[in-house]
DNA sequence: GCCGTTTTCGGCCCGACTGTTTTCAGTCG
């Protein structure tokens, strides 16, 4: 079973538990456990079959770990089993509703029996609901637009897909002539993958101007609710977003704790209290005198450490290395020289080669890999040996068009589901740059998956593993990989690892490229563009590097064409 | 349920907003 998988299961657990009024601090070691496990690339499976402690790991307990060697052993938990069968799956379902929390949820199910979302609605449109002690119409209308909202989209959108709007909200706001200061807070700043919802922070004396100018913008749909300083709104996409509004002195203090995520802020408040401090979102005080708060850097400093980049604010391990003064030197968009993974209109892509060319040296890149599909992807029109040598001597003469910019001859190589490579070795041997990739039978076991990923390292021309997992973002979960296993011969092999830009696939996930960075592996960062507007993508590619705390000195096509060059394995390019 | 050189028991971050409450519980981030 995947950690993922085992982390699901404990998620589920303290949503049970929390339905049933369990204590609130038992339900966060649950849930701070699935965080842990989230976070780690070593497989619990392959720790429990090798006998290891896991109390070592933290949040883990002895209870825990009891309870993971059960997962393990029988892939099931007696304790959730009992769960279910008290509390329906249709009831935990209705805390994904905004507004409506565990308790609630609970009344509604032991007082009217409700079981399933449709009897939900039908309640709520009977007017049953209204009638509970408690409930009323507002209520009872928040539930049926919830309703909705679930069953017309999910709950996470893509980072990607709402930078235009929180970029254009931030914009239109900043130039409001009473309003100082204003930014994106939230998961949005910090660059995580998905948002469940946006975060806007504003400084100014007129907070009434500020949100009627929100209110009034045209991505705005409806105002869920609006206060003193705050103010929640609906945008036309469907994600809602929270628009703060404090003084300037506290514009440092509201970024930092708006920002998150949570648990790095219940750390860095708890070494607040350690210090006869408190921190709030308007200060840092100590006995009510003010202490810091103008800005984030002022607020680091009152517990003790210097700036910790937004992307980092996991409380994985950054406030300890914050400590130490051991913070990476992120890597920055503008280190990026060259991009490894593009298709043309060989296959998929919608560009010729000399397009794509002529677009990425535009945007200042000094190298790229031509690299269309082989042939198992039929559904791309994916090359053969003949089509891809031809291909291959159409790249020269566009290296002859185009000056200014390397062009290696690539190919995207399917390893197929019988962990042999799609095109033959003497095919493999001429090119430049080859990437090998998992496509199909994703769904295979974790004995085949390996085989078939340690077919493609150990095969000697295979520079790069394209797209790790496989995974597709909130639509299909990646290959059950034994990631240590695979990091290890990667590196023994000088195989690189990508991490696809791709704003759906963001692979290697920040873990297991962090993971991939502390074995010595050179990370590639690459667009998969199938467009010459693709190369926008690398900026989530960065982000997601960024996460995983890599500097331009772990990430290969941020190096010099010649230093690139260097770190290929031997005989190529 | 986890955690600990000040603790093996008693802690576990902090505040805004809403609705239905006559003073606050529930939810959210």
């Amino acid at each position: 079973m995947q950690n993922v998988e085992i982390a699901q299961l404990f998620e589920e657990l303290a949503d049970l538990l929390e339905i049933q009024g369990a204590n609130v601090f038992r339900l966060r070691a649950y849930r701070n456990a699935a965080r842990s496990l989230e976070s780690m690339t070593a497989s619990i499976t392959d720790l429990v079959e090798q006998g290891q402690s896991l109390t070592e790991l933290p949040g883990i307990g002895k209870d825990l770990a009891e309870k993971l060697v059960t997962i393990v052993q029988t892939g099931e938990l007696p304790q959730l089993n009992e769960l279910r069968s008290e509390v329906p799956a249709g009831v935990v379902q209705m805390l994904r509703i905004p507004g409506l929390g565990p308790k609630r949820v609970a009344q509604l199910f032991k007082e009217l029996n409700l079981t399933t979302l449709e009897a939900l609605k039908a309640a709520a449109e009977g007017g049953e609901i209204s009638k509970l002690k408690g409930f009323g119409a507002k209520t009872t209308q928040m539930i049926l637009e919830g309703l909705e909202l679930i069953a017309q989209a999910g709950n996470r959108y893509y980072l990607a897909d709402m930078q235009p709007s929180v970029e254009d909200i931030v914009k239109t706001l900043g130039a409001l002539p009473c309003v100082e200061q204003v930014s994106a807070a939230g998961s949005f700043r910090r660059r995580k993958e998905t948002v469940g919802d946006l975060d806007v922070l504003a400084t100014s004396t007129d907070h009434a101007a500020v949100m009627d100018a929100l209110a009034g913008h045209a991505l705005v749909e409806k105002v869920l609710a609006r206060g003193e300083t705050k103010q929640r709104v609906r945008l036309r996409s469907g994600i809602e977003l929270d628009l703060r509004v404090v003084p300037n002195e506290s514009y440092g203090a509201a970024m930092q704790y708006f920002t998150g995520s949570k648990e790095h802020n219940i750390v860095i408040r708890r070494r607040a209290q350690e210090r006869g401090l408190k921190v709030n979102e308007y200060r840092v005080f100590r006995d009510e005198q003010y202490v810091a708060g103008r800005t984030e850097e002022d607020v680091y400093a009152a517990v003790g450490l210097p700036f910790i980049p937004p992307e980092l604010r996991e409380n994985r391990g950054e406030i300890e290395r914050a400590e130490r003064g051991e913070l990476p030197k992120l890597l920055e968009l503008s280190d990026m020289q060259g991009d490894l993974h593009m298709h043309t209109t060989a296959t998929d892509g919608t560009a010729s080669i000399r397009e794509m060319a002529e677009a990425a040296k535009a945007r200042g890149l000094k190298y790229i890999a031509i690299t269309d599909h082989s042939k198992r992807v039929t559904m791309a029109n994916g090359l053969d040996a003949d089509r891809l040598r031809a291909h291959w001597r159409e790249i020269d003469k566009v290296r002859s068009q185009v000056s200014g910019i390397e062009i290696l001859c690539g190919i995207e190589c399917d390893i197929l589901e019988d962990a042999t490579m799609d095109l033959p070795d003497d095919v493999l041997a001429e090119a430049d740059w080859v990437i090998a990739v998992l496509h199909y039978g994703l769904k295979q076991p974790r004995e085949q998956i390996n085989k078939r990923l340690m077919t493609a390292i150990q095969n000697p021309y295979v520079s790069v593993i394209g797209h790790p997992s496989g995974r597709i973002i909130g639509k299909r979960p990646g290959a059950d990989i034994s990631f240590d296993d695979i990091l290890k011969a990667a590196f023994d092999h000088g195989v690189m690892m990508e991490i696809n830009a791709h704003r759906s696939r963001l692979d290697l996930d920040e873990v297991h490229a962090a993971a991939a960075k502390d074995r010595g592996i050179p990370i590639v960062i690459s667009t998969d563009a199938h467009s010459v507007h693709g190369f926008d993508e690398m900026q989530f590619g960065v982000f997601q590097a960024r996460r995983a705390g890599l500097e331009a000195q772990d990430v290969a096509n941020a190096q010099s064409f010649e230093q690139f060059k260097k770190r290929l394995r031997r005989g190529r390019a």
